[in-house]
DNA sequence: ATTGACCTTCCAGTGGCTGGAAGCCGCATA
DNA sequence: TATGCGGCTTCCAGCCACTGGAAGGTCAAT
């Protein structure tokens, strides 16, 4: 399987599937040619990184993972502790972003939006405060 | 003003202060010795960069808006432009990180998390859904 | 033989800092 | 006078997770 074929199977950029071998996340065969020669269980690591690249989890996450997926004597426990954690910070994440968009929100309503140059979102930038805190 | 003191006046790090030196964000006079020497007017630009900043709006906004800032001509519907914009993109990400949110908690809600290796994070991740998408 | 799609490696850049090394400046103290 | 210390300077490297692009090798079809 050569790495155009793993990109289209496995959604992952041949660019990125080729970082992912850098450094160390999948080791694929080499052909006589030189090119990299992708095995069915090959292809299956890389599905099982971009799922969780896509679920948010770092790559050293993922790199925990993996092992974890690996080893059938893992205990379930430290996979949901590792997810926890990253569910922690999502939720961290998306409470400072709320907090952020109801500022936002609010200096974007107080803002007419003509012509004229009187900005109040400017003038919260400037730290002439209009808003409370 | 030397850099310690505009950098606790402002709230931004050194490091942070001389890099927006470096990309032109800030021009502070230089003493006989050498050292950068803040004016009152560089303290307020660098506390309204930080402000800025704490908002979310990259450092290209920032450009933007300082130059809205100093122009006395300026229309806040430009202003209030790049914020409504800066809005979206933070409403657009809350969402994607609510999406997964309610992923992962579903998966860690279902995980067991004890010793034995039985783990519906880790079937999800290696594409044998459990869940329904 | 030539095209064109595919593959290879290597280097550089992204954003927004941050850490650290090596060295100068200015003041206080022994 | 030497020494130490805190603060300042520059410059280079690293963070994360790729991404773009150059230069060149390989393969299948025409």
């Amino acid at each position: 399987m050569n790495i155009g074929e793993v990109s289209r199977a496995s959604g992952l950029p041949a660019k990125t599937i080729r970082y992912y071998e850098d450094i160390g996340l999948v080791r694929p065969a080499r052909g006589a040619n030189g090119y990299r020669d992708f095995s069915e269980q090959d292809a299956h690591k890389l599905a099982f990184l971009g799922r969780s690249r896509s679920l948010g989890f770092t790559i050293e996450d993922c790199r925990t993972l993996m092992s974890l997926y690996e080893d059938r004597d893992r205990a379930s426990a430290d996979v949901k502790a590792l997810a926890s954690e990253h569910l922690d910070r999502i939720a961290q994440k998306i409470d400072e972003l709320q907090r952020l968009k109801s500022t936002l929100e609010t200096l974007v309503t107080r803002c007419h939006g003509d012509d004229r140059p009187d900005c109040p979102i400017l003038d919260d930038l400037a730290g002439r405060e209009t808003l409370n805190g």
